[in-house]
DNA sequence: GTCTATAAGAAGATAGAC
DNA sequence: GTCTATCTTCTTATAGAC
């Protein structure tokens, strides 16, 4: 069985994608990627001209990544509220990753909106895949649009205040307990 | 009337903090720091070893800020209601400032657990005030201990997830509206 | 395309004069 | 205590051989 080569390009995307997210983007190093990916430093340079090259790359690799997941669940899952508990199960299938790391798109937005400015708003668009996945979701249950909108927000929030904390606190019980009273809230909203 | 004179290293202290809740701690220089507090590179390392050091600094100073403002709350609001609504409306008051560079105290906590995790613990010493102080406020209001803390970690978590979102989307009426329903979830847990 | 060698600059940190 | 001058190390980035 042939393994499918990867694309030079593609590895140093994966090993800086990593870093950053591990270490935080000021604090990864260009010989961290190479050496990540195997790759001399010099050849980096070939692949990507500035470090600032490599970070549009790697949010387009996740906006990439994201879209293909919820387009997958909008497939395979076949109510709205259903998708929307999918969402709030992110929390707890990943939920070692936000207790070490701390949420991939919201640290990285978080980082960007202080050292990098510019490049934040590109960021952003990770956080819009889920925002209009979601508003999707409370539009198809009813709810008018602005409402929806609110509703999807709110949930990103909630989201995004439970990986901040138990990242802090490094506090598993805290995620699980909490992710459980956002399906409770979801509950609630519908019940109605 | 004569203004009272700022210690060099008072200056020293206040000038990163700020640098650093606006850019970031590995973004921020010595020469920065220097420059906002008009004092040479050299002296700065009269008043502080090593980079690492400002940082304790800091965190101490924020510790004794944040002391002094839940020693006041306590004293002049009268009732444990009161003073949990008096937390959320930091939300407002702070506003302006979250949308543009995300919560103080969160995004310390969120850049120090990738760049400096031996740092993050101290750093999360800011988070246990508020804890501490909600969790006596909900024990007051005749909850357990246990349910207390809790309510304390959900109210902060909340907290944290809009400044993250109001930060990342600089919408300031996301975050008005999520106060709001913050005080909400406060009052029907105070009703039953 | 990939490499080695190296440039140019900025960072944290130190020495020593005043 | 405060300064200027300097050291060392690490960073991003380039040049040019293969």
């Amino acid at each position: 069985m042939v393994k499918k080569q990867q694309s030079v390009r593609s590895v140093i995307i994966k090993a800086a994608n990593e870093l950053f997210y591990h270490n935080g983007y000021e604090e990864t190093s260009f010989t961290q990627i190479a050496e990540k990916a195997n790759i001399s430093r010099g050849n980096f340079y070939h692949h990507f001209k500035t470090k600032e090259d490599i970070l549009y790359a790697i949010v387009d690799y996740r906006i990439e990544d994201v879209t293909k997941t919820l387009k997958e669940w909008t497939e395979t899952i076949k109510t709205p509220k259903a998708r929307i508990k999918r969402f709030i199960q992110i929390l707890r299938n990943d939920g070692d990753d936000a207790i070490e790391y701390g949420c991939p798109m919201g640290t990285l937005n978080t980082q960007l909106g202080k050292s990098h400015k510019d490049l934040q708003p590109y960021a952003r668009g990770i956080f819009d895949l889920f925002k209009n996945f979601l508003t999707d979701q409370f539009t198809q249950l009813g709810f008018p649009k602005k409402k929806a909108e609110q509703y999807a927000l709110h949930l990103i929030s909630r989201n995004q205040g439970i990986s901040v904390v138990a990242h802090t606190y490094h506090d598993i019980g805290f995620l699980k307990r909490e992710a459980d009273t956002l399906d409770e809230w979801v509950d609630q909203l519908l019940k109605k």
